[in-house]
RNA sequence: GGCCCAUUGGUCAAGCGGCCUAAGACACCGCCCUUUCACGGCGGUAACACGGGUUCGAAUCCCGUAUGGGUCACCA
């Protein structure tokens, strides 16, 4: 049965980059109905906390990728935190030893780094030449003695071709002697990701491994342990990294990069899960549109691209306003709940019926316009209080045309004549207007947009008009017309 | 610097030796629709990194070069 996980260290947010391994591993699983392992990989104790797990996943949750094994659901390889399978990795540790696998190092910081200096300045691979391997015992109690405290190296073979056959980029082939003997225990006793990994992956009975391509170059140190093991390692799969718009692997730096950062902006999860499926996965016809179902269905390695896929914000706002537009309208307005009581036009607490319909009346009108929900805020102003932002550029010039006050004036007129406010009683006001003053649309439409919004783009007239409401847009009309001199 | 990976339009990408005078999508531009803006529909601009091979034939295979990236930690 296929076996798959995610392993992140809980060291910071999920990131777009992990997010996409968790997919596809998920979808993987999913369709070869296997099982999907969600562990953590916290040998790091300086940088991991527990919180950074629970935030991890609840990303995933929110993306809605689920695991069937692993943290929080539990299963019968747990536990699945590293620093809870000490003891698992010690039993390993000690076998490799017995074994002559692997052995203790005293060497010092300083020694290490004046060794990757000279390998260095040599032009060669920079790493551990193995100074510790015959070790006496006599020698390592001297060390002892003198309170230093041995890591755990592994005895990389020498001469030795490493075949990884990756089921996304095929045969990948290392040398061991490029290898130095790496560290697979730490003084502090905690195990290194290279080993722990393999420890926990072997354990657990993982079948494909699917992760980053940063991850590409230490399989070969994976496969070694394998190998002295007397295991067959895993599948491989090597999914390319995630570029920002300089090309460089997506980092803090370049502002959204955790799935949270969108989560926050309003995007849907649906929408972000199928954008990151993109990148790097492509479908077999022409449909981009995916729900997860679809995805799982759709879903193989075989068409996972190698090449890197650069983070392109405009895709994510394009797929992300699609599926806005088709959102149950109560679900857009609970989600947008929150920036409207940022800016003050819903109140905190206590939410009225009314300030609810206004609020799905006020996103429904804007939805055309809508690349995620935060940007509620900034449509606020072409239904809410006070005056219009004042009209400049071209905007000016279509508002000191002439007719314009005109149309300005039967528009008021015709308004105040109305006993209701509605889109519907609104609506046929334009027409009149054009009819009866012989103009052209835009004539009309413009002039009101203006003298409304100060803006020539916003959302539709009809919708504006009793959103704003009577008052409102008497006064802003009102300014305008000073604003020209009467 | 050593090793490894990648290289099709601004971006995501299809293409796995002839169907390619290279799909589709985003972005951009134009037209249509709606007597406004947007949405939507239609259309357009735009690419096989370079140089050698192999082959009757190469975007597709091989080798170099260039560029970009990853990795070489008691990080994962």
């Amino acid at each position: 049965m296929l076996k798959v996980r995610f392993a992140p260290s809980p060291t910071g947010p999920l990131h777009i980059g992990g997010a996409r391994s968790a997919l596809f591993n998920y979808l993987l699983s999913r369709k070869e109905n296997g099982v999907f392992i969600v562990r953590s990989e916290d040998t790091d104790l300086e940088r991991s906390s527990r919180e950074s797990e629970h935030n991890i996943l609840e990303a995933l949750r929110w993306l809605n990728i689920q695991w069937n094994e692993g943290l929080e659901v539990g299963g019968d390889n747990g536990p699945y935190r590293q620093t809870e399978r000490l003891a698992l990795y010690q039993e390993y540790t000690d076998k490799l030893i017995a074994n002559g696998d692997a052995y203790y190092c005293y060497c010092s910081e300083e020694e290490l780094e004046q060794e990757r200096q000279e390998l260095i300045a040599k032009g060669d691979t920079p790493r551990y030449l193995g100074k510790c391997r015959h070790l006496t015992e006599e020698d390592r109690q001297k060390h002892e003695v003198a309170g230093r405290k041995p890591v755990v190296r592994f005895r990389v073979p020498e001469g030795q071709q490493i075949v990884i056959n990756d089921r996304v980029r095929g045969e990948v082939i290392f040398e061991s002697d490029g290898i130095g003997d790496y560290v697979i225990v730490k003084s502090d006793g905690i195990p290194t990701y290279n080993f722990a990994v393999v420890i926990d992956d072997t354990t657990m009975n993982v079948t494909h491994v699917i992760r980053g391509e940063e991850h590409l170059s230490n399989t070969p140190r994976q496969i070694l342990i394998y190998q002295a093991l007397g295991i067959t390692p895993p599948e491989f799969a090597h999914v390319s990294l995630i570029l920002n718009t300089e090309g460089r692997k997506m980092s803090k730096r370049d502002g959204d990069t955790a799935v949270i950062d969108y989560q926050r902006k309003g995007y849907l999860p649906e929408a972000v899960a199928n954008f990151i499926a993109l990148m790097g996965w492509s479908p077999a016809g022409e449909e981009e549109f995916f729900t997860l179902e679809e995805m799982i269905q759709a879903f193989s390695l075989n068409r996972v691209s190698k090449s890197p896929a650069v983070f392109d914000l405009n895709k994510l706002n394009y797929i992300n306003a699609h599926y806005i537009k088709k959102a149950d309208p109560e679900r857009l307005t609970d989600l947008a709940l929150p920036y409207l009581q940022e800016v003050g036009v819903i109140p905190q607490e206590n939410v009225s019926t009314a300030d609810r319909a206004w609020a799905t009346r006020y996103i429904q009108a804007i939805i055309n316009h809508l690349d995620y929900l935060a940007q509620v805020k900034d449509y606020i102003h072409y239904v809410r209080g006070g005056e219009a932002p004042a009209p400049e550029g071209e905007a000016l010039e279509i508002l000191q045309g002439e007719q314009v006050t005109a149309v300005l004036d039967l528009f008021v007129e015709k308004l105040k004549s109305l006993d209701e406010i509605t889109v519907d009683t609104v609506k046929p006001l334009f027409k009149q207007v054009t009819k009866e003053l012989k103009l052209g649309g835009k004539q009309v439409f413009m002039p009101i947009r203006i003298a409304l919004t100060g803006q020539m783009h916003g959302p539709e007239l009809y919708d504006i008009v009793p959103l704003l409401g009577l008052d409102n847009v008497m006064s802003r009309l009102e300014g305008s017309k000073k604003l020209l001199g009467y």
